[in-house]
DNA sequence: ATGAAAGCGCTAACAC
DNA sequence: GTGTTAGCGCTTTCAT
């Protein structure tokens, strides 16, 4: 059933009797303004139409040189953050004309040069990566070849085109807040403390302590990786340290917090008075019983910016600016004492 | 800086000294078997790797008259069942060299047609659709052209190919254990009474309640759709019309629950002692104060089938069985009385 | 107002 | 063992 021959450009205009570039002409819309006659216009389009011409993507690929294609690689798809930056961000590429290849790396640089690569022989038109690369000197090099934007993440003093939170300003805010009413403890579980999401948050939460009047103990401080299950650890390992659970605690990643909730939950610890912080937002935190005060990202706004930003990298506009840092806003859940 | 002219297959041949023929075979790995001589292929391949030569796929696809590619289209991406889905088909791809193409319906068929023409007009491969169309005429249609896989939701009697979790079953085995202890009221809050899956999770209702021998009233029964508002305000109004929260409450899907979730976060009812039982499970549920029972679909299951059916049709080879209902399993968090 | 032809980069059938 | 050549389907000069 499904060998139906392509029906061409050709076929369309020998049966219109007229060359293939007045089809193509016409086809394109561009018969108008450039001469052929309004007859011919008519008779070709009919016939396109009953035949159900469609152009053939690939030969018009080839002859541009372009794949009207856009690269994004998140670590995780299924991050409810990233799911809603890639559905915003298919959104705005599909309204114009391009579509959206996404991969995930698994928060794994491994896996993020394997798909990076299956991207670049996609002959993709440009590429928006969190990367969770230590270094930006593979990218550096590939934005010689494409237009490269880094969102999410970036690294050291990197000087690619970057759309970023801000987390530093509000993760201060929102320790500032709460830390004077646990000015005894206050823990901190972070990410790969080399990624820049975890640097700044810390960095926030140094700085919130300290606003707080604070004195922040080194021993607060703990790291590990984004995954659930490196939360899950960091938290038993805390606890077990504690012999109790810690009266505050700032996770630096919802995957992180995801670990310590699994963690409460299977020991019962839901209903204890811990109060919790965390970067990253989700609709669910609403219903938990335990209240997460959150920082939450405008993740709409990421995207619209990483899209702009592109776009101009493509069209060989330089952005203004190269680099962008929002804001984000704090979502309180827990009853302000005082 | 970012013009760098494109290294052909033409340059690597006449710099090696040898036709195009030649180096395409070589780069294409079929040099040994099929002649060419040992000195040439690695001539030939040096100057390649020197050259950094890298094949123009739109070439190779205008040739071949084939994408590489799968559609994928959900109806949402930010729902955690189909990032989980969509993650795991795009590794099954990945592996295959094929290039996944997600695109959202966000539930509107109106949406849902755009995307799969955009699809169309990429020259996919194949399509895998979760559809929230009330007809499969189109797909039937469309899979005279393409293969065509359908998965989570199906049309009437379809014969289309199709991979689902039958839900009638677990839904039924769910609702008869929670309901013998809820027989005088046991509400049903469902999305678009025509789609599939809302009319098959009514019949295991239905089913369940009448294993328990609960009787079940008409007035139990409320549609809505699919989006959390939707839920939020069937839910409303149930508790108005009742004077205070249903004891007992199915929910046929993810979005509906988190629209009662919400309500039921800004009403101050998650300490009440309504049973919570659900179709769709999510991780953060066993973090909430309410219990809730659910139905866990297996995504990655789902997603593997659809990856083997699709790719059959596509080798044409005609897939068996051509539709596959899968098993659910049941995750219990409430207490079991008695 | 329209057509002929070149060329995008690659592969495969067919010479030699 | 290696080269020639004919497409794949489209767009765009350049003639006419």
């Amino acid at each position: 059933m499904r060998k139906t021959k392509r029906v061409t450009i050709s076929d369309i205009a020998a049966l219109a009797g007229v060359s293939k570039a007045t089809a193509s002409l016409v086809l394109n819309g561009r018969g108008k303004e450039l001469r052929v006659a309004q007859e011919t216009r008519e008779r070709v389009l009919t016939i396109a139409r009953q035949q159900h011409y469609q152009a053939s993507i690939h030969a018009r690929l080839l002859r541009d040189n372009r794949s009207y294609t856009l690269g994004l690689v998140v670590p995780e798809i299924t991050n409810y953050g990233f799911a809603i930056f890639s559905h915003e961000l298919e959104n705005l590429c599909r309204e114009a004309g391009l579509q959206l290849l996404i991969s995930c790396s698994d928060e794994n640089p491994g896996q993020e040069s394997v798909v990076v690569n299956n991207l670049i022989a996609r002959q993709v038109d440009g590429l928006i990566v969190a990367s969770s690369m230590q270094s930006d000197a593979d990218y550096v090099a590939l934005s010689e070849q494409l237009p490269v934007v880094l969102f999410d993440r970036y690294m050291n003093d990197t000087r690619l085109p970057l759309v970023c939170t801000d987390s530093v300003t509000p993760t201060a805010d929102l320790i500032a807040q709460v830390a004077v009413h646990h000015p005894d403890e206050f823990y901190f579980l972070g990410g790969q403390p080399r990624l820049s999401p975890s640097k700044d948050r810390l960095e926030g939460f140094r700085q919130g302590l300290a606003r707080a009047g604070v004195t922040l103990r080194p021993e607060w401080i703990l790291h590990g990786n984004y995954h659930p299950s490196s939360g899950y650890e960091m938290f038993a390992a805390l606890c077990a340290r504690l012999g109790r659970p810690p009266r505050a605690l700032f996770t630096a990643a919802c995957g992180v917090l995801e670990g310590v909730l699994r963690y409460m939950s299977q020991h019962r610890l839901l209903e204890s008075d811990i109060h919790l912080v965390s970067f990253d937002d989700h609709y669910l935190y609403d219903s938990l019983s335990v209240r997460i005060d959150t920082v939450r990202q405008d993740c709409r706004q990421l995207a619209a910016d990483c899209f702009t930003m592109i776009t101009a990298l493509i069209d060989e506009r330089e952005p203004t600016p190269h680099q962008r840092f929002l804001p984000a806003t704090l979502a309180r859940r827990h009853p302000r004492l005082g």
